[in-house]
DNA sequence: AGCTTGATTGCAACCGGTTGCATTATAGCT
DNA sequence: AGCTATAATGCAACCGGTTGCAATCAAGCT
């Protein structure tokens, strides 16, 4: 097959001009149908495809959405986030959909320089920011008219975001416990500076605090998310507080740390302490017992931040979406 | 301040030719050190930034890395794959490294097309796959020069892969099983059509035929690498075969399901039964008992991926790599 | 001073699309 | 047939960089 690579090829063959051709293949119905499918026919038989930068060049605009998330504080090589990866689920399925392209990136360090590069740079009409903690001061981006949505950091007034209803997770926990009829909780939230770690604990005290469970300071500790903060808290919450009969993690690997944490003390759990986790991630139900947790559509929160997005790009509209969550009741958490 | 959009822009304020400017920020050593450091501090000082799509017209080279891997067969909101979040760190890492953008994308079909698709319209200069089934025929773009780096499908001559050993895998396994004293094996594979299944269950059973252990056909079985596909399997296989005394399943989540279904069955793992898992993921300390594993440095791979992939693009060199797997030996397996 | 030479810089074409406007073809009408 | 309204197409500029080659400049030499 001759090297057939630009649309000039395409016109000389079709025998029109370059701007027929243009418009052809984007279906513009100012070309007559007929010399439409034909020069579409063309391009088809000599597997044609459109030159993506210089289309961009004309365009000014890149068809491209980029989702950047900072390291993680502490691991580098270790981290297995389910949140993540099923959030980017939703994220590459809607921007699929919308035929935007996406680049990811996770920098280093300086996230704030690398989303106004990207905008600046034209390499992405959007950026997706995801999990910022609260020291991240993006406040130069947030400030301009950047097409910028995040989730997990929603504190910025003229800025899109999408986040779970957070609160209402730590209330719908806090409520399943007392129902459960335990009485001395503990608190096992995320890393202490990231919002929904705070949104989480609000919800949970704030109810307790209103139909009387205790929860004091020295039962409310901070992870890292992972299995084995969740353990080591657990453990050592074990040892200062005996009494505690319910817990609540901030996450479905702490919540499944804490449950190992238990098992060794000699307690069981779903009988002498309840355990609610978060994010109900698949195994949750193959955790021993069967983990209660708290679900959060994670694929939706990534479909929602493309959409969002799109239409902020497109209309200018600020939206802020806080989707809901609801309580899996398995097998940790049982009325005593 | 005012709009510096171009080097245009930048030409006028320094008063000196576009070529200079386009030069200069370059770093290009034809233009003197003095003229260079000016222009690049006005550029600076005006937070010029180079509009890609233009420079990727100029140069026909977009400095960007495609990463495809196919949807998942069976789920799509619902796998939590810790593999492929690894290597995708590993990926961004290496080519964040390298100054390449990286796109990704998870095709509902047509992988071969999509791939195709980012080559020939220079959107990515290189593409990276992940975890092609046996059916995905990627033939067409195998046998063509693309710049294209396999992992979990090397069963092309002219293609770079990299991949773990996964039949040193299978061999470690099944040697630490029957170091333990186990006679009666099976063998929780993962999708049969994955190449990867294929080769740990050689180096297994390669090796057990060696040495003496049982491993019959209705002892083996493939799952989806998912938790409930071990579990389930776990289930069968206890009620089918109760004597069975050791187990390697091919991933940790599988594994973990079987150690949830052998619990259920009132035996206990790492005493009446061994089992070996695959991935060594974070988590597997933690299951109950903690996990003895196989243990894949899957950053390494997502690094070496890019590594490779890059070289391929600047010299034409075509590698394979296979990177070495180690035993970690925690508590589902003891000597009897 | 006049000439050579190498270091700098500028000119203009080019990369491959898109699009406003002018031009031509077609159809419809009297 | 002649004229007009409209549909279809082409021309050429433009998007913002890069780069081969020509032009200019300054220094070194006889």
């Amino acid at each position: 097959m001759n090297p057939v690579k630009t649309i000039n090829d395409i016109a000389r063959i079709a025998g029109v001009s370059k701007s027929t051709v243009s418009r052809a293949l984007n279906d513009n119905p100012v070309i007559s149908k007929k010399t439409r499918k034909r020069i579409q026919a063309i391009a088809a038989e000599h597997r044609f495809k459109t030159h993506q930068a210089a289309r961009q060049l004309s365009l000014n605009r890149s068809q491209t959405i980029a989702l950047v998330y900072p390291e993680s504080e502490h691991h580098r090589h270790m981290v297995t986030d389910p949140f993540f990866m099923e959030v980017l689920k939703g994220i590459t399925a809607a921007a699929g959909d919308h035929e935007y392209d996406l680049i990811i990136s996770q920098p280093r360090e300086n996230v704030n320089r690398v989303v106004n590069a990207y905008i600046e740079s034209k390499r992405a009409d959007g950026v997706i920011y995801l999990g910022c903690c609260q020291n991240d001061s993006l406040e130069p981006i947030f400030e301009k008219e950047t097409a910028l949505i995040s989730c997990g950091s929603d504190r910025y007034e003229n800025t899109c975001s999408v986040d779970c209803d957070n609160i209402d997770g730590g209330l719908k926990a806090a409520e399943h416990l007392l129902g459960c009829g335990c009485r001395e909780f503990a608190f096992i939230g995320g890393p202490k500076a990231r919002l929904e770690t705070d949104l989480r604990y609000q919800g949970f005290a704030g109810r307790l605090e209103k139909l009387g469970g205790r929860l004091s300071p020295d039962r409310i500790v901070y992870g890292d998310y992972l299995g084995e903060s969740g353990y080591n808290h657990m453990k050592l919450l074990l040892k200062s507080n005996p009494k505690i009969d319910g817990v609540f993690a901030c996450s479905d690997l702490m919540a499944m740390g804490a449950l190992e944490a238990i098992r060794e003390s000699g307690k069981v759990a779903g009988k002498d302490i309840s355990v609610v986790g978060f994010d109900d991630i698949p195994f949750a139900r193959f955790s021993s017992p069967p983990l209660t947790t708290i679900s959060q559509n994670i694929f939706k929160v990534g479909e929602t931040l493309v959409n969002k997005l799109i239409q902020f790009m497109d209309d200018r509209i600020i939206s802020k979406s806080i989707l809901p969550v609801e309580l899996v009741v398995r097998k940790t958490t049982a009325i005593k």
